[in-house]
DNA sequence: TCCATAATTCTATAATTATCGAATCATCGA
DNA sequence: TCGATGATTCGATAATTATAGAATTATGGA
């Protein structure tokens, strides 16, 4: 990850509704939800919404698949290990203390190690 | 941490100088860098360098001390780890995957577990 | 084909944020 | 107390970003 993917990443997330959204989207794993249901959840009306979340696309923070009528959003996890990895890269003067949540989704164990 | 003090992180590092200002705090450690030197090192004239550090500082990501007629920044490792903790907050459905970066500074290894 | 649903794109306006030179403040040494 | 150094604050301007209603696109069922 470089500067300017993880700046683009950052301010996706420094924004109420886009926040809310994409912590959301993290707590509902791989299943991921529905760009209504996540309107509602936030409390932002459709098109502000639908803007916030190509904002969060943009930023390759989650994914979206389509699912009958229905655009389903899902947070990308390996995009927020990555801009984790970057905040801390030579942490504290190269001893990398910690190298940063890789939350691989434990919904669909070990199937791949991407 | 809760969700506008996240979000005042999030802006704080979502800007080119801002973010390569912390992570140069970050890599330099306890020790931390004067105002010039930072400002130098990214490439911004004084006056706004300034106005980012203190952006940082506000946002509770670095701090700041006196040091003759130097102002030394320094990085908040608790404040990083904080807001790792509360993007990955109930990762992936609640299954707490990995907790993200609490970096103790290792230059003064030991002294305090704060 | 027609209607209803789910969501996006368009458009205009409002609000926030960045930039940086000039002026000011704080500290130190002679 | 004066001059020099390190840094911040002021102020005016430029640029970016958010908001949300109305119009539009995509899908599926009768």
């Amino acid at each position: 990850m470089d500067s300017t993917t993880t700046i683009r990443a950052l301010a996706a997330l420094a924004q109420e509704h886009r926040l809310a959204a994409f912590r959301l989207l993290v707590q509902a794993g791989e299943a991921g939800l529905p760009a209504g249901a996540i309107a509602e959840a936030v409390g932002a009306p459709a098109s502000s919404m639908s803007f916030h979340l190509a904002q969060l696309t943009h930023a390759g923070l989650i994914r979206q698949k389509r699912q009958s009528r229905s655009l389903i959003y899902s947070a990308d996890y390996a995009a927020m290990g990555g801009l984790m990895a970057y905040l801390t890269e030579n942490c504290c003067g190269g001893q990398s203390c910690a190298p940063a949540a890789s939350c691989e989704t434990p919904n669909k164990t070990e199937r791949n190690a991407a």
